[in-house]
DNA sequence: ACAAGACTGGACCGAAAGGTCCAGCCTTGT
DNA sequence: ACAAGGCTGGACCTTTCGGTCCAGTCTTGT
């Protein structure tokens, strides 16, 4: 961590990171290797060891870092404005398509199944990914009810559990069946709550 | 498939298939070798590849088999059960026990996301299991609206997806998080619909 | 200008893991 | 009893892949 890094050191790490993201998105941690990674980012393996001396697994916890501060990133400014009339479908919206056009690709997904089990430090990431996504959700809740939109009585926390699991879930499902009705379904009947008459 | 397999045979093959998937639901399916499987069910290499021919491959499409196999079997009777009052909370308890009891490892998640992407073969047994999973809810949604016990115009393969959905998100964030509360919340959330009362 | 050290290229190594092969044993049907 | 062929053991091959090493170049600070 005390490593000195001149700017021309950081746009190569950062290449790295952005160019093995990528891979890993589109074809899995375990199918991407070092040459791949070094091919895509027209690198040497001595380069790949210069930044990342721990190897693989502490490239791949970059990755990880990288992709979980995108998928937060992909929701804006949608997911900060939860509350308002309307801003709980722009925000639908915008997670459907997203993963509509991603496919069966979920960063979440790759990281949390193909690494995490085997690496607490990426779980960790995955982890504070979860909650912070889980705090916006819910805050989001509490300024729908502040403003008079959903009922009092719900549990903020609760309803975005519900809310991001259905999202979480209907990937898993889509991933499967390569449909993204069962996501669809799911996030509405979770965001139904909040806006009882637009459920079908 | 039209190989001749005597009763011996066809107890080593299913010993190697239990064994096998047994290994991949504690470690991962990345984490389990030929060798390990071989030494975990006191077999040989040439046994391993005397009843699985294409290797690697063939051996875990058949353990995708017998998981998704058992995954449903786990839920029974409760699942063919559901319907009448009081249905879905004992169905719904067995689903949050299970998956309490095996922790991290769930043999759906590691199937779809650590061998599905790559083995188009076990992504349709996967969905396959999807999809029979679903309509089982499904018939139990009908079936409680027959019994008077849920509201007609509940769309029952919705409410599927929206179960469904539940149950695997919450799986993905208990194995990020380590917490069950997630899944119990999503369940509960999406089942509310067929007994509004015990929402909490 | 000139060290110090950050940066880069690529050959090389060793372990791991999937897969092959063949020789010998056991079961089955006639 | 005796072939035919399923069944088993284990040595061996081959490729992949993470990781190491070193020599050489470019940057930076003084």
């Amino acid at each position: 961590m005390t490593r000195a890094l001149t700017a021309k050191g950081a746009a190569t790490r950062q290449r790295i990171v952005a160019g093995a993201a990528q891979l890993i998105r589109a074809q899995g941690a375990d199918q991407v290797g070092l040459d791949d990674i070094r091919a895509a980012t027209a690198t040497s393996k001595s380069q790949l060891f210069h930044y990342f001396p721990d190897g693989r697994a502490e490239l791949l916890r970059a990755v990880a870092v990288h992709e979980a501060a995108e998928v937060l990133a992909d929701q804006q400014p949608f997911l900060d404005e939860l509350g308002p009339e309307g801003s709980w479908k722009a925000w639908r919206d915008v997670v459907v398509r997203r993963y509509r056009e991603q496919g069966i690709h979920c960063p979440l997904t790759a990281l949390t199944a193909q690494l995490g089990p085997s690496d607490p430090g990426i779980r960790a990431v995955v982890a504070r990914l979860i909650d912070e996504w889980h705090a916006r959700i819910a805050a989001g809740v509490g300024r729908a009810q502040t403003l008079g939109l959903a009922e009092p009585s719900l549990r903020p926390e609760k309803v975005a559990s519900a809310t991001l699991a259905a999202i979480q879930g209907g990937v898993v499902m889509m991933q499967a069946t390569g449909s993204i009705e069962h996501l669809e379904a799911a996030l509405d009947t979770a965001l139904a709550v909040l806006a009882p008459r637009d459920a079908a």
